[in-house]
DNA sequence: TCGCCTCCATACGGTTGCGTATGTTCTTCC
DNA sequence: GGAAGAACATACGCAACCGTATGGAGGCGA
């Protein structure tokens, strides 16, 4: 609740995004709402119009802020990392951990659930693609063939996606000790990148 | 689009919830209106208001009903299959299959972006937590420890859920043939019961 | 057939949010 | 320091939806 004390400053549009994108964390995109946002920045209406069209050009403005700045964060984190197996491993563990727990504070649970939009829709359909092509290389420079390192990759993105739900929905049947999300991190990773037997 | 037909029948609270389901599978819970509800089913909200006192009335009784009848029909067609084996393919083939498509037909979708709501949380508590209980049950009839089982549990269900939401926003990231979905639920569970050889 | 209870329609008031129109205050630049 | 334009406030009409109030049609027993 930063909450803007600064005398009376002039908003930008970037300060509406973010309001957006709060909300939307927040009450899903019922919550991205002019007049609500607007007393929320200790502004009306008329300062919103002037920067945006309309309601519509805010969300899409917020969306693709969103994608810009969130998506590739954890990428371009792990991909510092040198050693393929690390890297997986950084990805598994950076996922699995962050995601626990913060109830309402998801936009990308948001997202999700506002995948129908329209605005919304393309940009979780490049997110997803991106992530999982992303997960796929990695698997295939631990040595899998195409075929094989796509499908656990895909494997892994389901995991990621599921888990976040889960973890939003039914905490309590996550691991609960940091040793316990240790072990539960270990395991998926030595699943994933099971040898195979056959097949 | 039954369009109800026969003459003006007297509308039942069952044919509120079961339109309020549908609604909320296409729209999302904003889309759980009353009179627009009453339009589609070619009566007022005087009829509404006879049957449920307010909207979240019929939220909090359309929610479970869904819990009620939806949620445990995997689960009991699985059961019926005796080799616990054959039962968790029975499981992942059915639910990485039929997930697969009906674009905004998914009601377990809906619930989940709407999992916010007080009347739907709960809820989506319970049916998560029964099928991460469920699952790891099968890995424990499969032989494994009960923590091991647990784990691998968990995973599986997670990677159900995710399935579903990357069907949903990514479709093109899934196996498109019917023998590529085919070797992909093969390889998944190859995964999620490859041997330990080490922990 | 008469009255009663069930089920529903009609009509109303209230709230919330969208978008527009128009006035007002800051800024900047000369 | 005065004009032009940028950034905002105020006020309005409009639409959707919620909930209430009240009256009317239909069946059903006496």
């Amino acid at each position: 609740m930063p909450e803007r004390p600064d005398k009376q400053r002039r908003l930008t549009a970037d300060d509406w995004t973010a309001a957006a994108l709060e909300a939307m964390a927040g009450g899903g995109l019922a919550a991205v709402a002019v007049e609500p946002l607007a007393a929320r920045l200790g502004a009306t209406k008329g300062s919103f119009y002037w920067h945006f069209a309309d309601r519509d050009a805010l969300i899409e403005a917020a969306v693709l802020r969103w994608e810009r700045e969130h998506t590739d964060a954890v990428i371009t984190f792990v991909d510092a990392e040198p050693d393929p197996l690390a890297r997986l491993r950084l990805l598994i563990g950076a996922v699995l951990g962050s995601t626990t727990q913060q109830p309402e504070g998801n936009i990308e649970l948001a997202m999700l659930a506002t995948a129908a939009h329209p605005y919304v829709a393309p940009v979780l359909t490049r997110v997803t693609e991106r992530r999982v092509a992303y997960t796929a290389g990695l698997f295939s420079a631990l040595g899998w063939p195409p075929e094989q390192a796509r499908r656990r990759g895909l494997l892994a993105v389901t995991a990621y996606v599921g888990h976040a739900q889960v973890a939003h929905v039914a905490p309590g049947t996550l691991p609960r000790t940091e040793a316990d999300r240790r072990q539960y991190v270990d395991q998926v990773i030595r699943l994933l990148t099971a040898p195979e037997d056959a097949g």
